[in-house]
DNA sequence: TTTGCATCCAACTAATACAATTGGATTACT
DNA sequence: AGTAATCCAATTGTATTAGTTGGATGCAAA
C-alpha cells in the first residue's frame, strides 16, 4: 500500500500554488519543490484537468487555484490522477466474485475504503497549510 | 492505492480457519475460498511465520488459530506480508528529504498513515465474523 | 518399508504498473 | 521573428505483482 508519485508530486505542487500571493509558473513550482520540469509537466496536466487550477497567459502568467483553498480536498487531488480508490477490485459490482454477497472479507475492505475516502476527502488546502503554519 | 493478493487472500484464509470447528487442511482452505493450492503455499507460510496460525500432523491435522479470534487483528495479517505501513517513503527517518522538517504533505501523509494502521488494528477476526454473521 | 498425501521451499516467468526522460508541437507575448 | 512556457505523445528502464513449476521433506496408513 503506497501513495504513488502523482499524487505526492501533486498535493506538493497545489500547496505549493497555493501558498503563493501570486500565479506561479511551472518552473517555479519545479525548483521549489526539487521536481523535474518536465515530470511536472504530467502532474500539471492532471491538476488541471481536474479544475483544480487555471492558469493565464501574457505578462504576470502562472497558474493559480481554480477554487478556495477551504473547497480543495486532498480526495480531489487523488481523483485528479486516479479512479475512484478501490482498494480491492471487488468492490466493483462488475468484478464481483461468486462468494461475494456474504464475504466478510469484503465488507472489510469495503468499510476501509470508505473510512479511507473520508480522512482524504476532509481534509483541505487550507487546513493543510493552517497546521503547518502552527508548527512553524 | 490496492490491497494486494497476499493479504486479501491472507485475511480470507484467516476467516476460513476461524469459521471451522475443526483443523481445516490448506487443501480445504484453497477448495473453500478458490484459490490455488500453490499460491496459497506461500500465504499459509506468511501467516504461519508471523505466529498467527499454528498446525499439527498425523491424523485429524490441519490449521487452526494460534489465538484467539478476539486477539487477532487485520493489521497483524497485513504485518505477515509487509513491514510497517509507510504510505510514503519520506517517513522513514533515513529517508526523509531536505524539506522534510515543513512538509504539510509530509504532515498529512504521517496522519492518513496512522488512522489506516488504527483502522486495520481495531478490527479483529471475531467482528469480522460477528458482522458477516448479523447480515445473514 | 513402501506408498501416498500434505506441507514446505526455492526458482522462475509473464504481465503489469511506476517513475522518469526525451523530443517535439503549439501558443502567445516581446 | 524569436523566445519562453505550456502542452502532448512515445519511449525507456526498473520494480513489483501474481502466479506456476518442480521438487524436497516429513508423516502415517497400508
Amino acid at each position: 500500500m503506497k501513495i504513488n508519485t502523482n499524487i505526492r508530486y501533486g498535493l506538493r505542487a497545489m500547496v505549493e500554488i497555493a501558498k503563493s500571493p501570486t500565479p506561479v509558473l511551472q518552473k517555479e513550482i519545479a525548483e521549489r519543490q526539487e521536481i523535474s520540469v518536465n515530470y511536472l509537466d504530467s502532474i500539471i496536466a492532471g491538476l488541471k484537468n481536474a479544475g483544480l487550477i487555471v492558469n493565464y497567459e501574457g505578462k504576470g502568467s502562472g497558474y493559480i487555484l481554480a477554487k478556495k483553498p477551504k473547497d480543495i480536498t486532498v480526495y480531489q487531488i487523488y481523483r485528479a490522477f486516479s479512479p475512484e480508490l478501490q482498494l480491492v477490485n471487488c468492490l466493483c459490482e462488475t468484478n464481483e466474485c461468486r462468494r461475494s454477497s456474504n464475504c466478510p472479507s469484503k465488507d472489510y475492505w469495503f468499510e476501509l475504503n470508505s473510512k479511507i475516502k473520508d480522512i482524504m476527502d476532509s481534509k483541505t488546502i487550507e487546513e493543510l497549510l493552517k497546521d503547518n503554519f502552527l508548527i512553524e
